[in-house]
DNA sequence: TGCGTTTACTAAACCGCTTTACAGAACGGA
DNA sequence: TCCGTTCTGTAAAGCGGTTTAGTAAACGCA
């Protein structure tokens, strides 16, 4: 029983002025005197007027609108992230679209030219892997986009990240502290620019250390098991494991509960992330923690109020300090004596 | 270096034809012979023409968008629902906006507002606690909404739910039959819907036995702490608790651990939900389980397909059911002897 | 009184697409 | 040859706002 919207020519003919008036007086490009105001306001509230979305986006050429182009908003830590991006957007009445991926390149292309064609305000781009350059020179297109999580090649805009390489060194510390000189690392490809930092600081961390091997594949819990199968027939030297996210770390511990490995009387481990409940993990899983409320929101701010006419706004990168959050999953290497 | 864009004007004037002639062989509404059918393919190409959706959406009246009301999509259990929202929308060429609530009344006002004049095709609406009168009469104001997860009162919309009371009495089921006759239930208010079904299945697995005790409040992680710490203090007859949520177990959980109460040596649990990495914990929990993605796709597909001319239609009231998942977390009453 | 300046508005173009109503040309049949 | 049909389009009126350019009336002031 809706749909019987007045438009402004209703509220005009009621308030006795042209639609001109109505119009400039509502946005606040006109004064008026108290008269004709408080005809006007009275028209509106009695035809309980509110200005057509469409008319206006089509007439102003913007749609107050962002669009979220993200893997997957089931995984916790993305869904995390849209969460403080929607509530930053919200509070600066930007509504926010979600366009999920699944780190599909032809998604991620069908998202871009869906929202490209939406004539979004701004676009929010989140990647699992490494795009093709195709994905970039899309991105590119855009008057606004903030890149996050993941650095993207080739694409010229503003980058949100965490400081992968400071995670991946307060790791290789504590490892390194605990006595453990062979670790492994399982994470996302060697391509993406987030594996490289994190190996780096990892080896940083390990004193120089190298990782005995990488075990590399997407973010998905099937590529933990998958990934942690492996890593148990292949690694037998290690006595660590950094892993580069909650997700993989769910397979990883799937797979090592299941083949009666202990953590971390037989591995220690350490998860990259902390969005999942870890603390009640048997036992806690240690773990790296991201800044995913202040990332979604510093993507979000840089995206409506950066100076998008400064070209070297669309170099900078901000990197978000990590936290490294100790529980129960590092102790001493299994045979301490041997390995060092 | 993108914005310039072309219109359909362009495009007629470059095939030699009118404005009126391409919109309508476009959309096809029109049979063209080849030469001027080309002439326009020809033109569409060279000028990289995508029609404008504002003017599309102002013209058409629609805006082949859809609204989802949600309290938290950080909450696993939302996101899950809104991934698989988003992913059934996107098949059908339905863009998605994002509205988080946070259960708050003044929130959900806000949302629907927005939705509303955004003039959405369709809005889900879900929420977690009883909303005031109002918001049943602004869901009403859309052309189409679907209820989902929780019914509201006084909303003339089909409705998707699981099968709380089924969830109950599985879960109820489980522990009479591990010998428990004192069970207690932490959970959502108990004027929701949800609440009163649940505890009737638990009655009803119990045979006829009554929950000790019911301790409510929202669905979040710090009234799961609160709840349990009144549990403890309160309730120290009870041997089992069935808990609403993951989000309230969580809480249950870090309390317990905290006080050094083992599950299931002291207090067997149950949760509900299974959308968090329940199995992993320690214990592994026992939980009923929401089929959240088919809760997802049927409340888009009822938006999208239902009936809506048919009166009937807004009566309906989809029941999915549940599945009790049991691992680890419910053992013997601590004294069984004593219980009976 | 006359002139410049506010004040208080308005007419009309425009954003880009859809759609109704209509028209000229070609064609077929009587 | 004339008339009724297709066939192939077009002109123009929306959809509901925003905005530029401009104007009539009132006001201030010399």
């Amino acid at each position: 029983m809706a749909q019987n919207r007045h438009s402004l020519k209703d509220v005009a003919k009621r308030a006795d002025v042209s639609v001109a008036t109505v119009s400039r007086y509502l946005n606040g490009f006109l004064e008026l005197p108290d008269g004709t105001r408080s005809r006007i306001d009275r028209a509106v509230a009695d035809l309980d007027y509110s200005p057509n979305p469409h008319a206006r986006r089509l007439s102003l050429g913007r749609s107050d609108t962002l669009a979220l182009v993200i893997p997957d908003i089931a995984n916790p830590f993305f869904s995390r992230l849209a969460a403080a991006m929607e509530a930053c957007a919200a509070e600066r009445g930007k509504m926010v679209t979600l366009h999920a991926t699944m780190n599909r390149s032809d998604r991620e292309i069908a998202a871009l030219e869906n929202a490209f064609h939406n004539l979004v305000d701004g676009l929010i781009f989140i990647t699992n892997h490494m795009p093709p350059a195709e994905i970039a020179e899309r991105i590119n297109r855009f008057p606004r986009a903030v890149v996050l999580d993941e650095d993207v090649k080739g694409a010229r805009t503003p980058r949100v990240l965490c400081d992968n390489e400071q995670g991946g060194f307060l790791a290789g510390q504590l490892l390194y502290e605990a006595g453990h000189r062979k670790v492994a690392y399982i994470g996302g490809r060697e391509d993406l620019f987030s594996t490289a930092a994190r190996l780096e600081g990892l080896r940083r961390g390990m004193q120089g250390i190298a990782p005995l091997r990488s075990y590399v594949d997407d973010h998905a819990t099937a590529s933990g098991r998958e990934l942690a199968q492996r890593f148990l027939t292949e690694c037998d030297g290690a006595t660590a494991l950094f892993v580069g996210s909650d997700e993989l770390t769910v397979g990883v511990l799937e797979v090592f509960r299941a083949q009666g490995v202990r953590v971390p009387e037989d591995i220690s481990l350490i998860s990259f992330d902390n969005v999942r409940s870890l603390h009640l993990f048997a036992p806690a899983i240690t773990a790296v923690e991201q800044p995913v409320d202040s990332m979604g929101h510093r993507a979000i701010e840089m995206l409506l109020d950066g100076d998008w006419d400064d070209p070297a706004f669309l170099e900078t990168t901000e990197l978000l300090p990590v936290r490294l959050i100790e529980r129960q999953s590092v102790g001493e290497p299994r045979h301490a004596g041997t390995n060092a």
